[in-house]
RNA sequence: GGAGGGGUACCCGAGAGGUCAAAGGGAACAGACUGUAAAUCUGUCGGCGAUGCCUUCGGAGGUUCGAAUCCUCCCCCCUCCA
């Protein structure tokens, strides 16, 4: 992305729409930019992450891109990394409590959420793009009393936090739902108050709670934030949304090799929304994709390979996207055995059942899973087959060992 | 606090004394096909030195030759009443 704090309001405005599912209000981000270039003052644009888990993933960065866009355009972005709502658990389109997060993990993930954050928003930006402001926010909530949090929930009724319908299917559904989650919205927005946002950024899900931030703003004597919500990312399943709980998500630091092959197993169908959300791809390039894509003449697989090599240089560049590229081609096109491949050293001599070496190798969870595999012909040795489960194989020198698409290499060491 | 309903494998969900390692669906994994896409078909889907044995149906006890199924106590969830 360029760096374009030059652009007249109308112009970010144009470039800021992009990519956003809503706007709310929707007359307002013009008008703020527009203050906000008379003032001479930047716009403060918030998103909030609770660490729940320790990676940042694709689905995170359709948010971190657009702050990055912010950022570019010479405006304050501000982090809040949710240590007290991530306690809590934002019960957003979930259908069940979250468990609650210790503070120690909350604490550690933390940490690496903030390292993973400057893999797309500039870390020590040169003027006159801004830092970015960090807050926990626990800097707040862990100072408020009692009575603080009592009139922080006098100021919203139970009958508009039911109104959200998470909370409405779960009570229909007669699932519980705790008390301290009714607060979650509360705490998000309050964060907005605490740190005067003029813009809160999150996605689609995250409306509700959005929404909230500037209901309380205004009670607080400030302008109420706009709200900006961005898609939610599909997974690799093409059907629910990229996370790290699901295992269907693609990594900020997955290894290169991954992130190709992660890509390489999208459905085709989640291509365009993959180079619209996820990739720097303008708009003239994303209209080639789309065109690409309809013509029957091409192969949708040349697209999702330059949709992969994008991505892959976007976290680790050029050059590991090429030789990702080329592992992958040389792996699962012409079917040969990659050079990178995880390897075990077993102390070698002697020879070892199937069974042992895929179970203690980890390619299979237990022995009977080791056996199906080998009676469904999933198991194979350097390449041939192995069906017979009394097949040994002697420990002298190293092999390949693959079942299904995983496979490794086997070095036996000698003693 | 009172009355009633319910907790089954990763998820949903049948089963109501033996034929139950537990139907069916989804997810997942593997095979065929292919482009590590989709769709489709097939198989597997608790563990084990394996035609048998061990552990599993919220938890702990008990009845019985035999319990996911019956009894007792406990934990948790839901509904209605207050």
């Amino acid at each position: 992305m360029k760096l374009q704090p030059t652009l007249d309001p109308q112009e970010q405005h144009a470039l800021l729409m992009r990519g956003t599912e809503e706007v709310l209000p929707e007359t307002e981000l013009l008008e703020r930019l527009r203050r906000c270039a008379r003032e001479g003052r930047p716009l403060r644009v918030k998103q909030g992450f609770d660490p729940t888990a320790p990676d940042i993933h694709l689905g995170h960065t359709v948010g971190l891109r657009k702050l990055r866009q912010f950022q570019d355009l010479g405006h304050q972005v501000v982090l809040i990394v949710g240590d007290y709502t991530g306690m809590v658990g934002d019960p957003s389109g979930r259908s069940k409590t979250r468990p609650q997060l210790s503070e120690g993990e909350v604490e550690a993930h933390a940490r690496t959420y903030l390292e993973q954050f400057y893999r797309v928003l500039e870390r020590d930006p040169a003027p006159p793009r801004l830092p970015v402001e960090v807050h926990r926010n626990g800097e707040w909530f862990s100072r408020m009393t009692f009575m603080d949090v009592l009139r922080l929930a006098a100021q919203y009724t139970v009958a508009r936090i039911l109104e959200r319908d998470d909370f409405a299917k779960r009570f229909q559904d007669s699932q519980p739902i705790s008390l301290h989650e009714l607060f979650y919205p509360l705490m998000q927005g309050y964060d907005s108050v605490a740190i005067r946002a003029d813009i809160e950024l999150g996605g689609t899900e995250q409306k509700f709670n959005l929404l909230v931030g500037r209901v309380f703003q205004e009670l607080h004597g400030q302008a109420p934030q706009i709200v900006m919500t961005v898609p939610i990312l599909p997974g690799l399943d093409g059907v629910q949304r990229m996370s790290k709980s699901l295992g269907n998500y693609i990594g900020v630091t997955d290894a290169p090799a991954d992130m190709f092959g992660k890509v390489m197993s999208i459905p085709d169908t989640l291509m365009p929304l993959f180079w619209r959300l996820v990739t720097d791809a303008d708009d003239g390039e994303l209209a080639r994709v789309e065109a690409e894509l309809r013509d029957p003449a091409e192969n949708p697989m040349g697209v999702k390979k330059r949709l992969g090599g994008r991505l892959v240089t976007m976290y680790h560049g050029a050059a590991a996207a090429e030789r990702a590229r080329r592992d992958f081609e040389a792996q699962f096109s012409r079917h040969e055995i990659p050079e990178d491949l995880p390897v075990w050293q077993v102390s070698g001599g002697g020879e070892m059942g199937i069974k042992d070496l895929l179970v203690r190798s980890g390619l299979a969870k237990s022995g009977s899973e080791a056996w199906r595999a080998v009676d469904q012909g999933a198991v194979s040795i350097d390449q041939v087959k192995i069906g017979d489960r009394g097949y040994r194989q002697r420990l002298g020198a190293p092999f390949v060992l693959r079942l299904g698409r995983r496979m490794i290499r086997v070095e036996p060491l000698a003693h």
